[in-house]
DNA sequence: TTGTAAGCGTTATCAC
DNA sequence: GTGATAACGCTTACAA
């Protein structure tokens, strides 16, 4: 008899959810519940023989680790905290999908928090994600408030900044430019010779605010800008919300020939609006969307967009996560995806020149 | 000094994640630890007095609770373990929205999972989450495996299966019947008088079936069944798809004059290649979708679609869940939160006589 | 109402 | 390579 006392204690025992422990595998297999305990979570340590007859006595056992006694004993829960602005934008379910694919089939756990894009609520669900000791966070965005700052890089753990990049990662960061994204469309309108651009805006989160300076920049050196062109709402976004700023927009600046929307579901709505409307696209007006969901390409006529990369930047937040948690430390890295302008029907009219 | 031992032996302890536990508040209020336990979980039981100092405790101390000790110590977690087949999607993201909702700031924390439409996976997932020893589970869908099945009747805890409606729930169920649905949009599409009538279907998992059920029942009591009005793919829903499954319905059936969509994506692509194709919606063709996604109200022509209650089904789910962990049980409850039928302009032709 | 004692199921530590 | 022992931080059971 190698058993311990380790099963004579459990029997007695007073509580328990009468589900097997390892100490019940142990005393079948014949072992110490510590030498159970590696040969799951490190089979190499432990001799062929012994991990054989462990196998053996978790499969006849149907044994199932407690992942809190885990937690407890090592001091760290393998569960990956992840905070998004919100659930409802197409964008980060895509993001969602991608850190879950990145995450295959470790046994990390992800536990989601929706911010609603409220400091304060980032603020409170961070404090609670931290009280279950994390082996990693990603947070979306670079403008935490300053006491979120302080809560991240004081975490103790991995933290991946994700959708965006900027010169001062609290840990890691992965994401693109929305500036540059917003200056190449701009440059693309004017390109293809519209003369009154307009920007529509919903929401206008900070991702939503540097597109729109990306606009600016761009419309100010051609000497095109003018405040009057700006449309935006701290509203959602969605399609129906892309008609009314259109309207709003027709009305101040009814010479309009060029629309810069700030997402799809708002580009969408402005062709809805304009088949409505009986405006022609491209010939009477140019329009342009930001994410390029999968139906742009297929919109009739198909609109023009920028493509981002979301479900890359779920993925490889995961696999950065994974990395730094495995001590591979690149830290205070910043990875920038890039995006790619989709130029498309919408926009596709003969240059027109300068005068 | 009303302390016991409690922080002499923490303060020999050789272990630990340096963080303040209860011990410690229990030791600044002067009390013992469970009295702080209880003031923290069920402040009623507490004198008003010792209350307020362990409330200025924790503050001071910035105590936060470590959920794994309590999880461990009371053999469940404050877990509710989700289920859901896809987070691409928009249906769930929203079902998920009303999840998190529900959810208020009552101290439960969702644990998602994505089974990708794949019983195996479905399976999988809830191994892992029932080691968890989760406090209530959301599963989607009636059509579960039989081990599956099995093992959320073994679960212990309450189950809430959602988003569709049938005879023999595993706990309780909230949903709609998606045959009522079906037969609901094919009567309206013969009442608008189409002769030839399309079903378009992707992914195909058992709702989309039940809901082809309900058009195929609708259209033999017609006498307008013909499978070659009947058009899906197993490959997931997109616009696109609803693109390319329009252009092989016409292949097979250039008489079409109405089309069913499976859901609103597949319906908008449905509605771009005629924009494409020339073809007058709803003149020549009338179209309706499933769903009813905001988009579908502002697009042009609007669409005519089906409004399911994704959100509350999420918020409701939620809220049957934790009355039944709270004790107030109605078992084997079905709900049903019906569906309406949104008519707008894509079938607004006028009635025309049988012959 | 409050406290004591004894676990919950696992892992870190150190000895063999 | 393997094991006995003592935590990990909290809650249940029972006593006062």
């Amino acid at each position: 008899m190698a058993s311990s006392n380790d099963s004579e204690v459990r029997n007695r025992s007073r509580r328990g959810s009468g589900r097997p422990t390892l100490a019940d595998v142990a005393g079948l297999a014949g072992v110490g519940s510590i030498t159970v305990s590696r040969a799951l979570r490190d089979p190499e340590r432990v001799s062929p023989e012994l991990r054989q007859r462990i196998a053996a006595a978790v499969n006849e056992l149907g044994y199932v680790p407690n992942p809190s006694a885990r937690a407890l004993a090592s001091a760290r829960a393998d569960v990956i905290g992840v905070l998004v602005p919100s659930l409802t934008n197409n964008v980060f379910s895509e993001v969602l999908r991608g850190i879950h694919d990145g995450l295959g089939n470790c046994p990390l756990q992800i536990q989601f928090g929706n911010t609603h894009y409220s400091d304060e609520e980032e603020e409170r669900l961070l404090r609670v994600f931290l009280g279950q000791r994390p082996s990693a966070l990603i947070v979306s965005g670079i403008d935490q408030g300053p006491t979120t700052r302080q809560m991240l890089q004081e975490a103790g753990c991995p933290v991946v900044q994700i959708m965006e990049i900027g010169p001062d990662p609290v840990d890691m960061m992965i994401g693109f430019s929305h500036l540059e994204a917003g200056k190449v469309v701009a440059r693309h309108l004017i390109d293809v010779g519209c003369k009154r651009i307009g920007f529509l805006g919903a929401r206008m989160d900070p991702r939503s605010r540097r597109r729109l300076a990306g606009y600016e920049a761009v419309m100010r050196e051609a000497e095109r800008f003018d405040v009057a062109l700006v449309t935006t709402t701290i509203s959602p976004s969605s399609v129906s919300m892309g008609v009314s700023l259109f309207h709003k927009a027709l009305e101040k600046t009814p010479d309009l020939d060029g629309v810069i929307c700030n997402n799809d579901d708002l580009a969408l709505g402005v062709l809805f609006a304009c088949h409505r409307a009986g405006l022609k696209v491209p010939a009477q007006i140019s329009i342009a969307g930001f994410n390029d969901l999968e139906m742009m390409e297929v919109a009739s006529p198909s609109i023009t967009s920028v493509r981002t990369p979301r479900y890359e930047i779920g993925q490889r937040a995961i696999a950065m996560a994974r990395a730094a948690i495995d001590g591979e430390r690149p830290r205070r890295a910043v990875v920038d995806l890039g995006f790619e302008l989709k130029i498309r029907e919408s926009t596709m009219r003969a240059a027109v020149p300068a005068f």
